[in-house]
DNA sequence: ATTTCAAATGCAACTATGTTGCGTTAATGT
DNA sequence: ACATTAACGCAACATAGTTGCATTTGAAAT
């Protein structure tokens, strides 16, 4: 009757499925950044592999969940925030070295300066070092 | 008789080879970072790629050049420039979505507040978007 | 210049990560 | 309940990065 979801980018209808429910279930609880190797882990025999990756992609496009590229190339997703329905994603996420974990510092918004002659259409500012649990 | 060239981690003594040499002026002489499957391209037949991962991880730890990780996760390495000798990479990188190309901003150094329990020590800001020559 | 010796290399084999095509299954509007 | 097509599983492929080991080579010492 009504849309559940759809890609804002396409606009493109989206379907609820099982494994994504327990894929955002997943992502939602968890106190820090997942890799698509721990949520595969985590999820053991829910789905393949590959369904995973598309269901990451889906979140994504829907502006649900969030990419985070970590210091050593690995991609990690946590939910969304968004209080107000402008939504750009200039928080800093964490990554700490000792135990790994990435976790968004949504009231953290870095501020800089850049020429004009440069248009900004995504940020991503990553600090590492140690955590408060490991310090 | 005098020591080239250490691992500053590791205080180790590595040495000057001819594929080392040429990669170095390769990423200097380069206007944007470069990547592993890029400078494996542009040398041919120089090394092998195993070769190249090898050096590229030595001019990294040796504080020659310094790994910049792209939004999409691909990893990219760019000539340090260093004025003073304490040596933290807290300079923006801008990323271009239409000619690929990534850039240091090595003047952009971005301000931010982040609680005390925390310790950063490395950081990695990058800006994405259009860049003046494709804007 | 020659010797010495570990750093660096080439090669093969391997693991990890992400993508694509296609036939089948199942979510959702009617 | 039926029709439509998004989502799925599976196999095959592509790309990125790692490891072990025998061989080569840079450069310090003689
Ligand atoms: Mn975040
Ligand atoms: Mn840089
Ligand atoms: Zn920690
Ligand atoms: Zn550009």
């Amino acid at each position: 009757m009504q849309l559940c979801c759809v890609n804002v980018l396409f606009m493109k209808v989206t379907r609820n499925t099982v494994a994504k429910g327990a894929i955002l279930d997943l992502i939602t609880n968890s106190d820090s950044a997942l890799s698509h190797s721990e949520i595969h882990k985590l999820t053991q025999d829910l789905c393949d592999r590959v369904t995973i990756y598309r269901i990451l992609d889906r979140l994504v496009n829907e502006d649900v969940i969030h990419k985070i590229v970590n210091l050593d190339g690995t991609i990690k997703y946590a939910k969304c925030h968004h209080e107000n329905h402008v939504h750009i994603h200039n928080h800093v996420h964490f990554s700490c070295e000792k135990c790994l974990k990435v976790t968004c510092m949504e009231n953290v918004q870095p501020s800089y300066i850049i020429p004009r002659n440069y248009k900004v259409n995504d940020v991503n500012f990553t600090l590492s070092g140690l955590c408060p649990n490991c310090l």
